[in-house]
DNA sequence: AAAAGGATCAACCGCTCAGCG
DNA sequence: GCGCTGAGCGGTTGATCCTTT
């Protein structure tokens, strides 16, 4: 038996409101109250709408002080840096907006902002490997296939993994592109292909390939310490200091005496490369190179999982959005730096 | 000028959760 | 503890507007 339906279908209006149906309702709620009951409140004052349609009505568009449109930079600061710390929870991020409703923000992210973040930047296979198909692509490709702790990765989470790889790629001087010791052996081919670019030039839009953006290790070491990604994240950032490790991949499966956040190492695989190179080498490495997604926490970061957890447990998000929002608002100020959002 | 395609946004749908008897 | 009900939420849809060809 399915579930009872919230008003009789057949005797509700659906579609646009009209003018006077918002008067009528808007009226009523400012004289008498919402009543705590939605349901009852269209038939006592005469609309013939579902109890959920005049909530969503009042909600998003009657009630007072409510902004529609122009949003600000400050204010795309905090949707961005929410999303990517809780995904699409509209409703938490709503609640940081004064005036803001959660459907309105929900559009905005949806139609502008996510396109300014994804889709201004020349979008790379990776890309369209992370959207495509929901990752899958991308998981099979690094023999994760089987993981069900990524396979538990909502699109959200996947699109956040993806926002935050590009953070990631463009601020973090730990990055592959700016250590060395994290370059990975080559095959002969790649060997061969790399040459072949050094002689032949690349596209100008991309970096040199294996040319440190960053070349000194103290001014990497500087920088690490002052990159607090997030909250969760330990901020005790480290710069590796496995000078002499050939591989990535080696780096990767030891960790020996570094104190990686989540940040570092689940990225560690993919960023400050070329899309050439991350191609490459997840087809190289296909089974022994990836985002080191093995620890059950790190995949809950990203996961609804995570989501669900983390806002049932602490339940107080009026406490925690600060600190949330303060080193978001650092890490998309990092990010804003390099890449403007205009 | 008109058609096609894309972007936007209001509204709906269906699910989860909390409160209550 | 259980089932029912309504509120709230996020995802999706579809109408309309805008831009491009």
């Amino acid at each position: 038996m399915g579930r009872a339906p919230c008003c009789d279908k057949a005797n509700v209006k659906k579609g646009p409101w009209s003018p006077e149906e918002d008067a009528k309702l808007k009226a009523y709620i400012e004289e008498n109250g919402t009543g705590n009951n939605w349901i009852a409140l269209p038939q006592k004052i005469g609309l013939k709408r579902c109890g959920k349609s005049c909530r969503l009505r009042w909600l998003n568009y009657l009630r007072p002080n409510i902004k529609h449109g122009g949003f600000t930079e400050e204010e795309d600061n905090i949707i961005c840096s929410l999303y990517i710390s809780i995904g699409s929870r509209w409703s938490i991020i709503a609640a940081q907006l004064p005036g803001r409703t959660d459907n309105d923000i929900k559009n905005y992210w949806n139609t502008r902002l996510k396109k300014k973040l994804l889709g201004k930047r020349k979008q790379s296979q990776m890309n369209r490997l992370l959207l495509a198909n929901g990752g899958q692509d991308l998981k099979e490709l690094n023999g994760l296939e089987e993981n069900p702790l990524l396979q538990n990765l909502s699109n959200s989470a996947l699109e956040r993994l993806q926002l935050h790889m590009q953070l990631q790629t463009l601020t973090n001087p730990l990055s592959f592109y700016n250590n060395p010791s994290l370059w990975p052996k080559l095959t002969p081919l790649q060997q061969k292909m790399i040459q072949t670019l050094q002689v032949n030039g690349i596209n100008e839009d991309q970096p040199p390939l294996y040319a440190p953006i960053n070349p000194s290790e103290n001014h990497a070491q500087e920088l690490g310490q002052k990159v607090g990604m997030n909250e969760f994240a330990s901020t005790n950032f480290k710069v590796n200091d496995q000078v002499g490790k050939s591989s990535p991949i080696d780096v990767l499966d030891t960790n020996v005496g570094q104190e990686n956040t989540r940040d570092q190492i689940q990225i560690q695989g993919v960023q400050g490369f070329t899309q050439l190179e991350i191609d490459d080498l997840i087809l190289s490495n296909k089974g022994s190179i990836g985002m080191n997604m093995n620890s059950e926490f790190d995949l809950a970061w990203w996961s609804n999982e995570f989501d669900t957890n983390r806002a049932s447990a602490s339940n107080s998000w009026g406490s925690s959005s600060n600190i949330l929002q303060n080193t978001h608002d650092e890490m998309y100020q990092d990010y804003a730096l390099g890449y403007s959002l205009q």
